[in-house]
DNA sequence: GAAGATTGACTATTCAATCTTA
DNA sequence: TAAGATTGAATAGTCAATCTTC
């Protein structure tokens, strides 16, 4: 009844949704015979940066993986043809990672599958009153964990 | 700005602060030199079940674990010492897991270190008015992918 | 034959060591 | 020496086959 343990309980149900989502919608995409989430993921972080291009670690960064996972998951994608690697002239330990032209047609055709994924699983279920807080209270919270990245180093 | 975008936009922001949390919190756990969260969670569940037991699918329903997984981690969790495997006389199929006296002085000495690390990288950074509204939030969607669990059947 | 659980083989992910350039 | 990235070895997790009981 606390607050404590109101937080707590959100913590929990936090936990369990999340779970529960995240594998209903890969359940779907997989039914759907489309490329795997983490592909998705990676794709469309790539085709909203600018030039369409990340280096390796602002990748993992922005779709959550780690820097060893990501270089294993472009390895994928760049067999897979959707995604090429190219040299950074301004500093050559870094690696740039860039979607193909094949990249977005596939981005483009699976993106329908993803968002109704996301919105039978997710969004729809979301009591509409309560979005709002939910975004602002998740980027708060990224937020507030970006100083600690830093912190790391 | 639309509806939608608000509500793919609080997906990304979940995905992102669940996984910066998660990682945080185990981060947390391995730097204080206590069990791994799988099996704090194991813990955690059985001790707040009715006798303190659970079956397997039971526990792996309540922790988010696949039934491959929750046998595992039992099975390590036995080896600890902190369970114990219990036939169920009405129904010889199944298999009780319990947890036993060590499990429990266990789980009370490391749930500070854990509530610690869920308060300073959850809750804290959480708009305390956005509490509730999470909380409410969660717990619908979690009801609603409740019927799904049950169509897989 | 189906439900509950476990096991063996396979895949995904991480950790530590390595390589290259700054 | 440190930063960026990759690779090999090890760990965690999943999938399909199996065993037991219903």
């Amino acid at each position: 009844m606390s607050k404590k343990d109101d937080s707590v309980a959100a913590w929990r149900a936090l936990l369990l949704a999340h779970a529960g989502a995240v594998r209903a919608i890969e359940r779907d995409l997989v039914l759907a015979g489309t490329i795997p989430l983490s592909w998705y993921d990676v794709l469309l972080e790539l085709n909203a940066a600018p030039d369409r291009r990340l280096r390796m670690q602002e990748l993992g960064e922005a779709a959550v993986l780690s820097r060893t996972r990501v270089s294993r998951i472009v390895d994928e994608l760049v067999v897979a043809g959707l995604v090429r690697r190219e040299a950074n002239p301004d500093d050559r330990r870094s690696a740039y990672a860039v979607i193909t032209a094949d990249g977005r047609r596939e981005l483009r055709r699976v993106a329908p599958v993803y968002l109704d994924a996301v919105r039978a699983r997710f969004v729809d279920n979301l009591p509409a009153k309560d979005v709002p807080a939910v975004r602002r209270a998740f980027e708060a919270l990224l937020v507030a964990s970006e100083p600690d990245e830093q912190r790391r180093a």
